[in-house]
DNA sequence: CGTCGATGATGTTTTCGACCAAAGCCGAGT
DNA sequence: ACTCGGCTTTGGTCGAAAACATCATCGACG
């Protein structure tokens, strides 16, 4: 489980958001009975969600939570970001700020830890089809007719 | 951080058997010493490693560990899978036992949990990328010339 | 002996989730 | 119109449980 809930329960929270209208707001109390989440850990998530500006906020009487762009404008990798604070899998590739990977065993100069190749391809990988969906790819479940990467039968 | 130092750890220990002798058995102190790891820790992983019978032991003076076959033969999906106990973005994404993923939430008859398809896909992606490369391409840092999926910048 | 092999103890960190007080917003009642 | 009360977010602390990383012990075996 290379994931943790957050990205499971915040994905879900996400699509919720993205099936109904965006000018009205669903309470966090009607996400959570609905797909079954515990409110107060949802409460956490839609918060790491609110800064990274995905959903915007109202509250009081009728409030709650609706997108912030419209679904084809979000891409999971941002939502998946936002919400596991970053992605790598793993401490080695670790995106600094302008998405250069730095291995913190690199001895500088030398030949670079050779297991770095296997991260960051594995990393690309893991981005690149996060990027490629959109919360509009999750709202309709009809598959994509070009570029589909959902991979074939792999035993693992 | 999605894999854990098992992961990280492993595959070090994998690498710098696949560059040595075959024939020569090396020790769980010389590794330790050598690329400076947690000896205690080494020991738990390499028992998940000789189980999946990725390495070969032998005890007694001058014994130590070894690949159980060639480096060209070990697949980095075996590797992680052994050390992290399976490949899985997230507990939806189990595959059983011959590599079919169910997803729990799976309302039996009815349309799918709208997620899976995200998830299944950034499976098919991790595995992908893990089968294609073997231990033999960790060895020799020389880029592979065909199929390179080494992602360019990317800001996440 | 030197090394594996199994098991279990331990301290730390991360996850997961509960709870609560403050503050903003809406609508109803006066 | 204005206030008041209830609904909701906001943000924080807190705690149990699990996983992680490590150490330690003891036996088996070559």
């Amino acid at each position: 489980m290379m994931f943790s809930t957050k990205a499971e329960y915040g994905v879900r929270l996400m699509v919720h958001l993205a099936r109904v209208d965006r000018e009205e707001p669903v309470s966090l109390t009607a996400i959570a009975a609905s797909e079954g989440l515990p409110l107060a850990y949802l409460e956490h998530l839609v918060a790491s969600l609110r800064r990274a500006e995905l959903v915007d906020s109202r509250r009081g009487a009728h409030g709650g939570y609706s997108l912030a762009r419209a679904p084809e404008e979000i891409t999971m990798a941002e939502v998946v970001a936002a919400l596991e604070g970053g992605i790598a899998p793993i401490e080695c590739i670790a995106a600094d700020s302008e998405g250069e990977v730095v291995c913190s065993r690199e001895t500088d100069g030398g030949e670079p830890c050779p297991t770095k190749l296997l991260w960051a391809r594995v990393h690309g990988a893991i981005v690149g089809t996060l990027e490629d969906m959109t919360l509009s790819d999750l709202v309709r479940p009809a598959p994509r007719t070009a570029g589909d990467t959902t991979q074939p039968k792999v035993t693992v």
